[in-house]
DNA sequence: TCTTAAGTTCATAAGTTACGAACTACGGCA
DNA sequence: TGCCGTAGTTCGTAACTTATGAACTTAAGA
């Protein structure tokens, strides 16, 4: 098993970050990391809203995640904590974390809305 | 030709924003947009940030940032005229497209920085 | 009508992603 | 110490996406 690398924060790109939160599971992971008082394992996310991500896929959610210097990741006996890197993303990027998780806000409370709207027309 | 389509406001997804913006050459073609006071045509892009784009690549480019809603193409004759659609874009995702721009100020100026030292090492 | 300029479309090669199956690594317990 | 179960990773492959040259469309002007 190759060890876990980590980019140091001043590698860690815009294009990187835009892309890993461009999908729709990673967004979910990393946003349940961020508001997480404590680490994580991978296997929680096994099941995210109500649908299950196979094994595998989710390893690889996991390094895109961490390579893209999103969170940070350590090998504890059999399990991974993870953890999200926000402090260190916001000092280099302000807002950027923030304005992203908000937009993602707003869609989702959107959708509940239109889904909302769908089940009552019935 | 097919007609070219732009979703309603509405229907831009965060997902589709953050893909398109995290390729580097839909950046600079929207930073460019953006900041441009008036309608560009895509030819005006065939050279970005000194490197030479073909033209079918940057006839897709703009159609990923049409579709994703973050800009607005109209044909012109035998030109197409571009403009970002910051504004409607600010109204749904407050703060999204002024962070992400922030964001790759903050990276290139980094760049530059980093660029000059190594020129200077010499 | 011919030519040229601006984009688009198509075919295809190259790259990326998803996921099952097989694997590794660690901890606990007989 | 050896075996088992759990947590993740890696590999192979099929499906999807992206980049680009070549051929095409459309409009303007000579």
């Amino acid at each position: 098993m190759r060890p876990l690398t980590h980019p140091s924060i001043d590698d860690v790109s815009v294009e990187a970050i835009l892309h890993a939160l461009s999908d729709p599971v990673r967004v979910a992971i990393y946003a349940e990391l961020a508001n997480a008082g404590c680490p994580q394992t991978c296997s929680t996310f096994l099941t995210i809203r109500d649908r299950d991500i196979p094994k595998s896929t989710l390893s690889q959610h996991f390094r895109v995640l961490r390579e893209a210097g999103l969170i940070r990741s350590e090998r504890h006996g059999v399990e991974m904590r993870n953890t999200s890197r926000c402090p260190e993303i916001e000092q280099r990027f302000p807002g950027l974390i923030g304005a992203i998780m908000n937009a993602h806000r707003v869609q989702s409370a959107e959708r509940a809305k239109t889904a909302r709207r769908r089940t009552a027309a019935r």
